[in-house]
RNA sequence: CGCGGGAUGGAGCAGUUCGGUAGCUCGUCGGGCUCAUAACCCGAAGGUCGUAGGUUCAAAUCCUACUCCCGCAACCA
């Protein structure tokens, strides 16, 4: 069986996350999800990264210890990600002895093997707020915090040689097409990164304490990003003398999936870190786009923040995992507001999926008291229904391939709309005006069953609760992905799925909540 | 002239590789149907495809210039 590791970025932990932040390890759910079902031995890691300055800062703040922030930070994210019903195996964190003890091997091993080296940060340095800036970073040449003038200053640091490893880099760029997605990405790196020369970069501070101490010079820190891209090998059982067989058997990663601000860390840096450490390079890296509300980062200073528990709190959580899924498109920011959203629930959810589960079953109900078998009389209608059903499997799997999960879901819906318009065509009611009919009249509720049952199966990874529950309505446990014709189908019971939401009333109420 | 991506009916997108009647989902309007969640099915209106030139029998699609939006621009997770 193939093996399948696919993690997210591990989220920072400076505080809740709102539902741009949580799209990432849905997305990453319905991958790992599908692969499942695809019969991949999948590994799914997330978790959380929780060291830093502005950590350290933001516990000072509230007058704990950054310890107890983040735990308290942890398992909010912990909470939300379940809320999600996200199927990660593993959820790590930074502040794990084991990773931190691993981290401390590599910074060693780094340090040994002379890939990183002790030298000089040099830079603007503001005395009163003890913070180095760089140049761009000055407002008016002054320091951007304070406004004062800034003076040029040095203290030891580590820095590990980048420059090294600059020329493989871009080789391997080349000869590995699919290494960063989308496309355009790249390029930025290429651009702004590489062509101008790779700089050594500093992975030691000494301007602040919480993260791991670089162990044979405690007066350092490791670089947070050090800290926070080897979660990947330390936690499935890396080591710098002999790795676990878990780590034989999941590394390489398959895909990173992360957010497009942090590309850079993640196609630059870690590449060059696993050379370091003599490891293969994951797969792939896919940058995913934002999500926004009404057209605008979200942010909790901008005061727009919308999260996923209020989400699934309003709306149920497939909802905000269908809309999620479905809105964000490849390559482009994805648009969230409340108004979207109901429009998206009500005419794809309620309307297209929910009242055609519905129709069907009741029909199944009020015609044959919910007994359904093939009684294989052929309308001229079926083919086409047929067909698409059976088509699916690869039209899914074309999308899936090429993580556009937006359209493997549309195909899916294509299906469940020709199945409506089906019921249109054959017109169960008339044919069940005529005793002579009522073998058709059958057939046709089993076609549609069973199509539906199909596209059940598909829906499962991208809505999980949705797809169980339709498949306990049809009282079926098949999970066949094509079109089987000897099913029964017995003791069926329609429920409503995704009750249509009264768009005015619903916004009110938001209203209310927030104001 | 730092690099890159984008601009298509009210909204969100496809089409641009290899020029040839502008397509999908949602919304709006009209009709049909009644199994169903005012749902479903059919039909219609609505676009000089960012602007201005050029190439061509023919351009959303190729070329040139320009406008606007967005991302990236190294030690900030």
């Amino acid at each position: 069986m193939d093996k399948y590791y696919i993690s997210t970025a591990i989220a920072y932990t400076s505080g809740k996350p709102h539902i741009g932040n949580t799209y990432e390890v849905v997305l990453a759910d319905a991958i790992a999800r599908y692969k499942r079902q695809k019969g991949f031995d999948v590994y799914f890691q997330t978790g959380t990264d929780e060291h830093g300055e502005k950590i350290e800062l933001k516990a000072k703040e509230k007058g704990i210890t950054p310890k107890e922030f983040v735990d308290e930070v942890a398992s909010e994210i912990k909470r939300i990600w379940d809320i999600m019903n996200t199927s990660y195996d593993k959820f790590v964190r930074t502040t794990d002895p084991v990773h931190e003890r691993q981290v401390q091997k590599i910074f060693k091993k780094m340090y040994d093997k002379g890939d990183i080296y002790k030298g000089e940060y040099k830079g603007l340095y503001c005395t009163p707020c003890e913070s180095f800036w760089t140049e761009s970073q000055l407002i008016d040449g002054k320091c951007p915090d304070c406004g004062r003038s800034v003076k040029e200053a040095k203290e030891e640091a580590y820095f590990f040689k980048l420059s090294k490893y600059q020329k493989k880099l871009v080789e391997y760029y080349n000869a590995h097409p699919d290494f960063i997605k989308p496309e355009s990405r790249k390029n930025e790196m290429i651009n702004n990164f590489i062509k101008p020369g790779l700089q050594d970069l500093c992975v030691s501070r000494s301007s602040f304490t919480w993260g791991i101490p670089v162990d044979f010079n405690k007066k350092h820190v490791v670089y947070v990003w050090l800290d926070a891209l080897t979660n990947y090998i330390t936690n499935i059982g890396y080591d710098v003398n002999e790795s676990s067989d878990e780590f034989l058997k999941y590394w390489p990663a398959d895909l990173h999936l992360i957010g497009k601000d942090i590309i850079r860390f993640h196609t630059i840096y870690w590449p060059c870190f696993l050379w370091s450490l003599d490891l293969s390079l994951p797969k792939q890296v896919f940058g995913h786009p934002w999500l926004l509300t009404n057209n605008d980062k979200i942010g909790k200073s901008r005061g727009n923040a919308i999260y996923a528990d209020d989400l699934v709190d309003l709306f149920g959580v497939d909802a905000v995992r269908y809309y999620v899924l479905h809105e964000i498109p490849y390559a482009n920011d994805g648009n969230l507001t409340y108004d979207l959203l109901i429009e998206r629930i009500n005419s794809d959810l309620a309307n297209v999926l929910g009242n055609l589960v519905n129709r069907t079953i009741s029909m199944a109900n009020k015609y044959f008291k919910g007994n359904v078998t093939n009684k294989k009389v052929v309308t001229s209608f079926d083919e086409e229904l047929i067909k698409m059903v059976n088509d699916l499997s690869d039209k899914v799997d074309k999308k899936m391939d090429t993580l556009e999960v937006g359209l493997a879901i549309d195909e899916i819906f294509e299906v469940l709309r020709r199945c409506n318009k089906y019921i249109d065509e054959t017109m169960p009611w008339v044919l069940a005006k005529d005793e002579k009919s009522n073998e058709k009249l059958e057939t046709v509720l089993y076609n549609l069953l069973e199509s539906i049952r199909v596209c059940a199966t598909f829906l499962k990874p991208f809505l999980p609760s949705t797809a169980d529950e339709i498949f306990n309505q049809l009282n079926s446990d098949n999970k066949e992905e094509k079109f089987t014709v000897d099913s029964k189908y017995k003791n069926m019971n329609a429920k409503v799925l995704f009750a249509r939401i009264d768009k005015e009333k619903k916004l009110e109420e938001i209203e209310k909540i927030y104001n």
